[in-house]
DNA sequence: GCATATAAGTCAACATGGCTGACATAAAAT
DNA sequence: ATTTTATGTCAGCCATGTTGACTTATATGC
């Protein structure tokens, strides 16, 4: 269910990606600097659990081409802070509106019971506590 | 929450197909041949939606190495009927028990409520009735 | 103040798993 | 007898992951 499920989750965003040239991974940075403006590059690796090679690779093309911001840090100048610029937004939100419109009809079928519920089964999916975290609403455990 | 899910839901599987040599694509097509025994080439590339060359290079190296095996059809002899091996169907069950207990995992912690809540909310994102089909229990609408 | 550690970027090479296009073979269907 | 279908195959391209080596700028610790 999973496979079919994050298959067609992700399609609907990747016919949009073609329109620009640009594929999932493109994606996947765009949402993360959306959610977390001013991160760092090492946030995002660490996010994305991918190498500085294979992101420099779509955040250069990114950068280059007015959708992505970088702005030298200021309590520590060696970081490059990461932002959408207008045009990101806009492609940002093209994106999620397709995603949105999908995850929305589910939920209107399944009902609020079961959107709960999905929550809860994905967030037992993860492995990682710092993963979970960036979902959780009312988190008790800290540890 | 599904990219976060999805990738560790795979992530343990790709660790046990890292000592065989095999890849995620290897993993989908021992996962649906085992779930569907005596399925045609066609069968199994219109559930994964990717290219006879794509599968081929795959599949070949699986019946290669000994893990599925192919019959000829006898109703329509074009046809390569395939299956899992006594080989294949280890590695299947070493892969399943892996994933399977990390969705059990979570199903516990959840509760059964919110597994069928999961279960509903991926039904409804998957975009074709045939997808869904594959995992309806009970279903009325045949249209 | 100097040595070391850290944040970021770069070059090169390689693997996996998608893709297109062209073509081949055997068997079924018309 | 001809056409269609199921499968396989060659060749090459693209996206996105990897490792390893190295650079530059800046921060931090002794």
């Amino acid at each position: 269910m999973l496979f079919f499920g994050y298959r067609d989750f992700t399609g609907v965003a990747d016919e949009i990606l073609a329109d620009y040239g640009f594929g999932r991974a493109h994606h996947r940075a765009i949402y993360f600097i959306g959610r977390h403006p001013g991160m760092t590059v090492s946030d995002l690796l660490m996010i994305l659990r991918i190498t500085k090679q294979s992101l420099n690779r779509v955040l250069g093309q990114l950068i280059e081409e007015g959708y992505v911001l970088q702005q030298q840090g200021v309590r520590d100048r060696r970081q490059r802070l990461l932002s959408l610029t207008a045009k990101g937004r806009a492609l940002e939100e093209r994106l999620s509106a397709a995603q949105r419109a999908l995850i929305a009809g589910a939920y209107r079928e399944a009902g609020a019971e079961a959107v709960e519920g999905f929550r809860k089964v994905l967030l037992g999916i993860m492995k990682s506590d710092e993963d979970r975290a960036r979902f959780e609403r009312a988190m008790p455990p800290r540890r």
